[in-house]
RNA sequence: GUGGGUGUAGCUCAGCUGGUUAGAGCGUCAGAUUGUGAUUCUGAAUGUCGCGGGUUCGAAUCCCGUCACUCACCCCA
């Protein structure tokens, strides 16, 4: 058992080989995408002002009020881990002006969100997502949905499902809680306390409330979007016809709330069996955000990379599939050899081989487990008697046999 | 923040209702084989039994606290 003063906090996690092969995969295919849709990288600071996440998640929001890492530098400023992707995202927007106003912008990197950790639920996790700003069009919400499963498909997801739902406008909001009020008010004596009081504080909250007694009320309350404006509802149509012209097939789920105040119109979730109590892949939306003088509008989704790593996982993907190819491994024999093996190590890296060799004169056994140990497939010995002669042995681990070349045919070999 | 489960060697775990020096498999290292790995045989090393306190003649085992891991609620990606 590791002493705790070597583990990481609660809540994060060192992240090696075999492991990393699999983030670089996701990262690799993800950047290859995102550069076919045209959208280019940002890398904002993981540390910003806590009033960007206040003004732009919202004050009253679970992740503001209690999930963000906050801490005051030398100067008293109050800072923030950013416990999301796209309030910097916006905020680098904003304060590009014109150049900015249609930006299409990736990111990906560690959030932090300070909640007790389970399944899918890190305190340290990762998020790749996108962010195509400009005025509300539904044909953008559409593209992005489609990049975000054109992305799911080259990881190996494509059996992952869209749940779509529409938030509506500001001005849906004030009908949208009366009517669902309305709409439960008769039966609220029936449901649990907790259920009474969120009736009042946050009656939205109930549509994806995971208790049956609720479910029962909340699935013979109409639709939300019945309450919304023709507006709201003309867009929602738009986008998904949009998205079964392109042969994307997505059922509207009225029952799908999100959690920041920023969204409107179209929000969607990406959610994937097998991934236990936190199933969503990802999340993406419609939003307005207020920076400043600027509202600055878009459509983004953040996938996390931890989930996504599980659900490859349940379908039986594994890190060491990702792993590179095995190395050529060189072993000396005697001092002399070393030297000169140590110049045959450098030339042949510097022509693209990956090589390793013991960087001290063992025992060849010891010297020969390692190389086993280390995968070669192919081992280079050179010894006093090869030096005399000016060659190398080539031995192929996989059926034993070995040979004798001189350097030009070595290099012909494994390169 | 609330609740459940779990902490014994590098890893996976065993250790019966408290009883002598805490075990196994895998892994690691070495030898058999002084210039050849993986196989085989032989041998070796490694533990503050998560940590702290209590009960007891005696605690890995029982009690309390604490920390960590884990799952769920909540929330979200």
């Amino acid at each position: 058992m590791a002493s705790s003063q070597f583990q990481p906090i609660q809540g994060m996690s060192d992240i090696a080989a075999p492991d990393s092969f699999l983030w670089q995969m996701i990262e690799e295919r993800a950047r290859d995408i995102f550069t076919r849709y045209c959208f280019s990288e940002v890398r904002t600071p993981i540390l910003e002002k806590t009033e960007l996440f206040i003004h732009s998640l919202g004050d009253t929001t679970d992740v503001v009020t209690k999930e963000m890492y906050t801490l005051e530098d030398r100067g008293g400023r109050k800072l923030t881990l950013r416990p999301e992707g796209t309030a910097s995202a916006i905020r680098y927007v904003a304060a590009g002006g014109d150049k900015t106003a249609s930006a299409r912008i990736y990111y990906m990197g560690p959030m932090f969100r300070c909640e007790r950790p389970q399944a899918g639920r890190k305190r340290q996790f990762h998020q790749i997502g996108v962010e195509a700003i400009g005025a509300p069009n539904p044909l953008a919400d559409a593209e992005v949905i489609a990049l975000q499963l054109h992305l799911l498909a080259a990881w190996g997801l494509a059996d992952a499902k869209i749940r779509l739902n529409t938030i509506g406008l500001p001005e849906d909001r004030a009908a949208v809680l009366n009517g669902l009020r309305e709409a439960i008010r008769p039966r609220l004596h029936e449901l649990p306390e907790e259920a009474q009081q969120r009736f009042e504080t946050n009656v939205l909250r109930l549509l994806d409330s995971k208790d049956e007694a609720v479910q029962k009320i909340i699935g013979a309350a109409p639709p939300v979007t019945e309450f919304m404006c023709a507006e709201t509802r003309a867009y929602l149509d738009t986008v998904v016809e949009t998205l079964r012209n392109l042969d994307i097939d997505v059922e509207v789920d009225t029952s799908l709330v999100r959690g920041l105040d920023y969204y409107v119109h179209t929000v969607w979730e990406v959610v994937h069996g097998g991934l236990g109590a936190q199933n969503a892949l990802a999340g993406g939306g419609r939003y307005c955000i207020q920076i400043g003088k600027n509202a600055v509008n878009g459509v983004g989704f953040a996938m996390g990379v931890e989930r996504v790593i599980a659900a490859l996982e349940a379908g039986g993907i594994s890190a060491v599939q990702f792993a590179p190819p095995p190395p050529v491994f060189i072993v000396s024999l005697g001092e002399a050899a070393l030297k000169e093996n140590l110049l045959l190590l450098q030339m042949l890296r510097k022509h693209g081989v990956a090589c390793e060799m013991e960087l001290s004169a063992r025992k060849v056994q010891a010297q020969m487990r390692r190389a086993n140990k280390t995968g070669a497939r192919q081992v280079i010995i050179r010894g006093d008697s090869e030096l005399e002669k000016g060659i190398f042995v080539l031995k192929n681990m996989g059926d034993g046999t070995q040979s004798e070349v001189d350097l030009p045919e070595l290099m012909k070999l494994l390169t």
